[in-house]
Parts: structure tokens; C-alpha cells; sequence
DNA sequence: ATGTTCTTGTGAACTCTTTCACAAGCCTCG
DNA sequence: CGAGGCTTGTGAAAGAGTTCACAAGAACAT
């Protein structure tokens, strides 16, 4: 909205395009403070500029991913993540092969390196792409570095203390989903 | 827990293992009927049988990627979709550098085949990774070709009728929730 | 048999979220 | 300047979802 000069943007736009209702943006807006304008709707880049401090993202999140295998490889390529406020800075991965290139620009370090580096580095948040079996092993190496978060993609299990914010994705769980949506719509239950 | 030849599961060891609480899982598993066996806790694997009976995860969903990018590909390798129900068939790109070759297993088709191989090989699902610009044209081949649902990697909102089932996943947005997380537990919000 | 120990299944209570509905405020126009 | 048209912000109502707490049953030892 902002690219296209869009001046003012009113909740049910919002909702539109958002998947939900007027009253809903209205109310969550409402939590963070009131910066709309009666009669008018919100300005749209000072919303911008709210969301951006909401969201913590007024200086853009410096990012690393360990593990620089299929899908680690693919999010170092998602040139979308710089316009969304995050920079890919460094990779780390345990195979000789991988250590030592550029992948997309981003260089990939040996696991040796790991808490010097997300140290120096300043790293904020961490993107899990290793096997599920040394995904825990990897959190707590990244946890005692002082990382704040991550955003796992090893569907398992982390056991984590509360200093760091922990988030997967999972996509076997998202086709799940949709499994369970499209049984729903056809069959019903079908029994074992 | 099949493979490891437990027999039974309490609510409380299921809450343990997933995050949630005994009583939630009770209800939530109650609602599909009442299967578990009191002073024992869940067969496991009856259990197993159920859920997956319910998720409609008897047979594999058969599955397609549009557009054999980077993330396209990354998924196109990943093998334990297999394990959890799904069987990526077949992928589909416009570009004729990929189109012919085969990924991972996995042979990539040109576009102009698309409509007749989703319903020639009966594709229940779609994965949508293609640059959001043309999401929402895929996303209509798709749905007229009788596709049950798609999962979008593309971060632009589709417009669909209500005759399939659509979910996202979004990297950035994941990324954007920790980092208001992680703002939270430190600063607080920022002003702008 | 009976008592003990366990764990489910589930109404009822509680908490959290969403929707409703309208006063308060801003802008424009006559 | 006042009326009319909009849209926000927000209490109150309605609706969902979660937790509590306990009766009902199952196994097993005595
Ligand atoms: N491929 C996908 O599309 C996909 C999708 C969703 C989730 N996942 C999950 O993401 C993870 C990675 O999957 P992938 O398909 O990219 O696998 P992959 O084998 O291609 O990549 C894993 C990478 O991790 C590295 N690695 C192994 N042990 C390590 C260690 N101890 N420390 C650092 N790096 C180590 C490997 O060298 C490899 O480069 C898995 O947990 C997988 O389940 C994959
Ligand atoms: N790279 C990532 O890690 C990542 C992560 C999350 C989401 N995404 C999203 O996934 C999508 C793909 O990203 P990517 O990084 O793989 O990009 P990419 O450019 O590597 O891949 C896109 C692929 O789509 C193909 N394509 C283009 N137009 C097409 C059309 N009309 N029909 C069929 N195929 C077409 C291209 O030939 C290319 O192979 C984007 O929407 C991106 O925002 C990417």
C-alpha cells in the first residue's frame, strides 16, 4: 500500500485482505494503541511504522541457518526474507563438502564455529534445516550462544529453557491438515 | 511408539509429547469417539489406526509440486512426507531448463500438461511454489482441475470458491511472530 | 469377592476470543 | 456553522476453547 500511495486504509480493507473481519483488525490494532483516524481509517505508513515497532523489526533481524541441506540451501535463496526485515547473514553445516562455498552469497561455516560466530555476528535467530536427530543437540548449542530464537523446520520434539522463543514448521503437519479438511468435505470419518 | 512396541499411551504421556495437557488431549480425541480403555490409557496402536482414519490418511495422498524452484525441489527430495502419508507424484514448471528432467525421483512436466496429469494421475493435493505473481493463476488451473487442496508457499492471498481446501505457509510470517516475541520478552515495544 | 490403584470420558466452570453495536470524533458540503 | 456520512475505539454480549474434577470402569493383588 505504501508503494502505491495509498494514503489512508480503513479496518474492513484491512480484513479483506486479510482473511478476517473489521471488528477483529480493529480490536488486535487496539491492544497496541489507538492510531486510526474517526471517520478515516488508519494512516497507512504510520501503521506501517506501528507494525514494523510492534513486530520488533524497525532494524531488520539478523538471521542464520544451520544446516545447509535441501531445504537450508532453498532459505538461503529467499531473497523475499531482506523486504520482510531479515538478513540471512551466515550458514553452518557439519559436511565437509558443504563448508567453505557460497550458497546465494551466504558463506557456510563449519559447526566448529557455531558460537563464536553467532556471537560475533550478532545473530538474533536461528533457522533449524539438520536431520530431526541432531536438531536438539544443535538447540542447545545455539541456546548457551544466546541466541533469541528459532524457527525449527526438523519436525521434533525441543526441549528448550525459557530464554528463547521456539516456532516449527512443519509441513507434513500442514498436509495433515488439509487431509483431514478434504475428509471432511468428502467422506466424513471413514472407519479403521 | 508402534515401532518401539508400546502398547499402551496415557493422555498425560501424549500431552508430554506434544506439548499440550492431558485433558486437552482426552477432549479433543473425544470428540471422534471414545476409544481408549479406563485405568490403561490409548492402544497405540488402534490409536494409530484411528487418527489416521481420521486425518484420511488410510491411503497416501497423492500429491503435485508446481514449480520446481528451490524451494520446489528441496521438497521434492524431502522423504519423510512418505512416512507421514503423502506421495509426491509428479511436479510441473514453465521453464525449459527444468521441464524433462527428473528431481529427486520425481519427473517435472511443462505447464501445458498440467490439467491432464493432475486428474490422469489422480493428484488430491497441490503444493503451490511458484513466485506469488502467478500463484493465483496456478491456483485456478489447479482448482478447475478437480485438485481437493492446495498448500501455498506463496505469500500473496488467493481467491478461491469453496470447493477446495487452502493453507500456507509462510516463512516470513513464522519469522515475524518471533520477532515480536522475542521484542516482548526484552524490550517491550519500540516506538516508531 | 473386595479393596486399591489407575486412567478415561465428560458435564460444568472458567477463561479467552470474537462479534455486536453504538458513542465519539473527523471531514465535507451546502 | 450545522447536518450528514463515515470509520474508529471499545464496553458488553455471545461464542469457543480449555481446564477442573470426579464418576465409571479396568486390572490386579489379596
Ligand atoms: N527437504 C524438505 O523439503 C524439507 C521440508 C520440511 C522440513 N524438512 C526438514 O528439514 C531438515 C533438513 O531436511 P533436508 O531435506 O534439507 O535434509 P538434507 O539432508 O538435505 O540437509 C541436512 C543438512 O544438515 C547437515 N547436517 C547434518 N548433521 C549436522 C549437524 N550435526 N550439524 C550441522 N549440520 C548438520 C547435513 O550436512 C545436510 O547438509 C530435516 O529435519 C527435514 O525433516 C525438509
Ligand atoms: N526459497 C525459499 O526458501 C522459499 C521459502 C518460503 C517460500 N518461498 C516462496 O516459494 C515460491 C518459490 O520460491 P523459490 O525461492 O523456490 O523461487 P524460484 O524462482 O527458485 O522457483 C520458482 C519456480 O517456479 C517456476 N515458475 C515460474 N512461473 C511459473 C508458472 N507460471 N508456472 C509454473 N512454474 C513457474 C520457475 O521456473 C521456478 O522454477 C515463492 O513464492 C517464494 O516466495 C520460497
Amino acid at each position: 500500500m505504501c508503494d502505491r500511495g495509498a494514503e489512508l486504509v480503513s479496518s474492513a480493507e484491512l480484513a479483506d485482505g486479510s482473511g478476517t473481519t473489521a471488528a477483529q483488525v480493529r480490536k488486535d490494532l487496539s491492544n497496541f494503541g489507538s492510531f486510526g483516524k474517526r471517520g478515516q481509517g488508519y494512516a497507512v505508513e504510520e501503521l506501517r511504522a506501528r507494525l514494523e515497532s510492534i513486530l520488533g523489526l524497525v532494524r531488520p533481524r539478523r538471521v542464520a541457518v544451520v544446516g545447509a541441506g535441501k531445504i537450508g540451501s532453498a532459505l538461503l535463496g529467499y531473497r523475499d526474507l531482506t523486504s520482510r526485515g531479515f538478513e540471512i547473514i551466515v550458514a553452518f553445516d557439519i559436511d565437509p563438502d558443504k563448508v567453505g562455498r557460497t550458497v546465494f552469497g551466504v558463506p557456510v561455516l563449519p559447526m566448529n564455529e557455531l558460537e563464536h560466530r553467532l556471537a560475533a555476528d550478532g545473530i538474533e535467530i536461528v533457522i533449524l534445516a539438520t536431520p530431526p536427530a541432531v536438531a536438539q543437540e544443535v538447540a542447545n548449542r545455539v541456546t548457551s550462544a544466546g541466541v533469541a530464537g528459532i524457527l525449527s523446520f526438523a519436525a521434533s520434539k525441543l526441549e528448550t529453557d525459557g530464554s528463547l522463543a521456539v516456532r516449527w514448521m512443519d509441513v507434513a503437519l500442514e498436509l495433515e491438515g488439509l487431509s483431514f479438511l478434504i475428509s471432511a468435505a468428502t467422506n466424513g470419518v471413514e472407519e479403521p
